[in-house]
DNA sequence: AGCGAATACTTCGGCGTCCGATATATGGTT
DNA sequence: AACCATATATCGGACGCCGAAGTATTCGCT
C-alpha cells in the first residue's frame, strides 16, 4: 500500500467515531485536524468513490432528507487497518526528524 | 505550505546529515525508510528541481566524475525548517488514531 | 416576506506530482 | 561477454487534489 494523502487519511479517521454522511467528513475532518484541513468538496466526493471502490469505506446508509439524497459511509476493517498504519508510518518518519542531534545546518 | 509527499520528505530527510548527490539520495532515502521508499529516478530529478526552485534544497556543488557530472545538493533553511514542520504535522496527525500527545509508538 | 448563509451532493477541467520506461555511459563482478 | 550497480536526464501516462459552477432546501436574521 502506498503512502496516503492528508485528504484520503482525514477522510477515514473522520469515520472512526461512526459513519458520517459527505459534508460532514468535511466538517469533522476540520474539527480533527485543528482547522488545518478543509477538503475541497472535489476532493470529498471523488475520494469517497474511490474508497468505496477499493473497499477502505462502505456505504452505510441511504436517507433522503428534503427530497435530496444523503449517503453515510462507514469505514470498514480494511479501512481501520489502512488508517492505522498510515498513522504509525507517518509516526516513524516524524522521528527521522526528531530522533536526532542536529541538522546539517548551523 | 501544503502537506508534502512521503518522496519529497524523504529526499529533504536523507539531506539532513549532509550534501549529497541525486542517486545517493535515493539509496539514503531507503536506508532512512528501513527499505519502504524507493524513489524512482523520475520522481527524484524532477523533485530536485521543483525543490530547488522552491528553495528548500539549493545546488551545493558539481563535480565532475568519468567525464559525467555531479550535483550535490543541500537543504537551505528553509528546506529544514519544511521538513520539521511536516514531521509535526504527521507526528499530530498519528496522535488523531493513537490517542494523547507523548504516546510511545513502535 | 425577503435574503444570505449554511447544508448537501454532483460533475468538470486544470494542474501538480509520481512513476515506469527509455536513453546514455562507466566500472566492477561473474 | 553478460550483467549489475552507479549516475543522470527526459517523456508520457495515470492519479489525485482542488476550485468552480450547478442544483436545491432550510434556518436565522432583519
Amino acid at each position: 500500500m502506498r503512502s496516503m494523502s492528508e485528504p484520503t487519511y482525514f477522510i477515514l479517521t473522520a469515520l472512526l467515531d461512526g459513519p458520517l454522511h459527505g459534508y460532514a467528513i468535511i466538517k469533522r475532518a476540520e474539527e480533527q485536524s485543528g482547522g488545518r484541513v478543509r477538503l475541497a468538496v472535489g476532493t470529498l466526493y471523488g475520494a469517497l468513490d474511490r474508497l468505496a471502490g477499493t473497499g477502505l469505506i462502505a456505504v452505510d446508509r441511504e436517507e433522503t432528507v428534503g427530497g435530496r439524497p444523503r449517503r453515510y459511509f462507514r469505514i470498514t476493517e480494511d479501512g481501520a487497518e489502512a488508517v492505522t498504519e498510515e498513522a504509525k508510518r507517518m509516526a516513524r518518519a516524524a522521528r527521522i526528524v526528531f530522533g536526532r542531534p542536529g541538522t546539517a545546518l548551523s
